[in-house]
DNA sequence: AGTGCACTTGCAACCGTATTGCAACTGGGT
DNA sequence: ACCCAGTTGCAATACGGTTGCAAGTGCACT
């Protein structure tokens, strides 16, 4: 019983792994976070603490292996992860916007593809995940917000 | 007139860059290609004819940047080429889908997002690409054609 | 056809992201 | 309190891709 039940330590003894300082310390951030987090800018959060950029790298990968986190790869060569809301066994994830001037990545909710697109690509596959890109309103008007 | 007008040869030079044996190759191989490849097919391609990685890499990037090729992230950490069809200028790009398993590309000629999915979109900023991944028919059926 | 130079090439070194081998350490069930 | 499978730190490694530089060559201009 030493210092209370933590529910977010139960959380991760309850995936399977072991709730270390430094798992519950990235899942605490990647639950902070409004947007998917790099590798490299999470382990420099945790850097602070002494924790190990491999180390890093494998609680997120062992994280999103046991579906407490989710790892994407948006098309920029650069890993990402964000934690799963809701109960991990029915998580689907969701369709995402990468900018590719600024590389900010927003969470879409509920991208649909037309009827006759969904006909044409399941001739090819299912399709488990979207991702758009883009030039963000940030960057996309170069000029004033009126032509 | 060293061998007769080569028409390739003369796109190559058009585009403002020079036609080498190494250009000459790389443009005619992603011509037949019926689907994008990677610089390691590529440049596996060309070893045959003395051609270095570093040469493949230069001249799949040059070529993009003069609009013969076209250069995509597909969301597996590798780039891939595939040669512009039509005019250059007027290239506007296709949609993909890459199989999460086999790691197969598919070309889609039309993919659309729905009139309520554009909407939501719209108010992150303008789509330019449109990517899906996921199971393609052949990695999808474990079982039989019929369950 | 010959000349000259900017563009191109080969080679090796390098970069950034991510993974892995291994010995030391530790969470948590007993 | 004990113990060991799971975890960590550190260094080495893998991999896709880029870059510096000296040698080579396409091609515009005689
Ligand atoms: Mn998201
Ligand atoms: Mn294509
Ligand atoms: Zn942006
Ligand atoms: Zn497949």
């Amino acid at each position: 019983m030493t210092a209370a039940n933590d529910p977010v330590k139960d959380e991760i003894r309850r995936s399977g792994l072991r709730a270390t300082p430094a798992r519950l310390a990235t899942l605490l951030l990647l639950r902070e976070s409004t947007s998917p987090l790099t590798h490299a800018e999470v382990s420099q959060q945790l850097a602070d603490r002494g924790i190990d950029r491999a180390t890093a790298f494998r609680n997120l990968n062992d994280l999103a292996e046991v579906g407490l986190l989710r790892r994407t790869e948006l098309g920029d060569h650069v890993w990402r992860f964000e934690a799963v809301r809701g109960q991990p066994q029915d998580d689907t994830g969701h369709p995402h916007f990468l900018c590719v001037d600024c590389g900010t990545v927003s969470c879409l909710d509920d991208v649909k593809l037309t009827a006759g697109s969904l006909r044409q690509s399941a001739k090819i596959g299912e399709i488990t995940e979207i991702l758009l890109r883009g030039h963000c309103n940030g960057c996309g008007d170069t000029s004033a917000t009126r032509q």
